[in-house]
DNA sequence: ATTCGTTATGTTTGATAGGATATAACGCTT
DNA sequence: AAGCGTTATATCCTATCAAACATAACGAAT
């Protein structure tokens, strides 16, 4: 027997980042490349790309650098904020699960 | 922007209790009927029963007396175990939804 | 100019969860 | 004895979501 939970942040009521999306923004940080990190993450092209899709579109501001041709074919950069979205994510996630960790003890099940 | 949240208690990596079928625990309390409360949460029967089924079948207690033919054509009766499992649940999840919103405030996004 | 690997996007196919439907057993009520 | 509304369970159908496939644009390198 063990806790489990999922938390993700919505705006206007449509999902903006959760734990799938943070960590294929992860993904796509640790291989500059979209493609790569949805092989990666064993999901379809298109459905990593409509999930960053998703966050952009919602995003004040830019979350990725994207560049099609050239060296490579091209590639994909998180900027800054991006990180900053990784980072704030993870944390509130980790602490959120020592939270119930806890809380879980002082139940009877 | 707002934060959301799912949790849930697993046992042998399965699903034993988690929002949906709290809720749908607490209507048939309510109801002393799973088709009345499978009608009122807007679900199939089958799928009422079925969720039902996986609760008492990881369950170490009875959480159901329930009663075949007779008066009404029967019904269903929530146990005190069943009972306590939707005042710790709620309990639990409300604590975590304000551990949350705390936590959200001191974000950047 | 051709090749290559990427981003970008549409269309078609397939899997699967849930809904709908059907049927039976049960026991109180009439 | 018949009827009713419940629990219980199997089968079929369908709607939805994701996977698969296809295609184009792009720009550096050769």
């Amino acid at each position: 027997m063990d806790i489990k939970s999922r938390l993700w942040i919505e705006k206007d009521g449509k999902p903006f980042i959760g734990y799938g999306r943070i960590k294929l923004l992860k993904e796509v940080d640790k291989t500059a490349s979209i493609s790569a990190a949805a092989k990666a993450l064993k999901m379809s092209y298109k459905k990593a790309w409509n999930l960053l899709n998703d966050i952009e579109t919602l995003a004040t501001q830019p979350v990725l650098v994207k560049n099609i041709g050239g060296k490579n074919g091209g590639g994909t950069q998180v900027t800054d904020y991006g990180k900053s979205l990784i980072v704030q994510f993870e944390t509130l996630n980790e602490n959120c699960i020592n939270f119930l960790e806890n809380e879980y003890k002082k139940l009877e099940l």
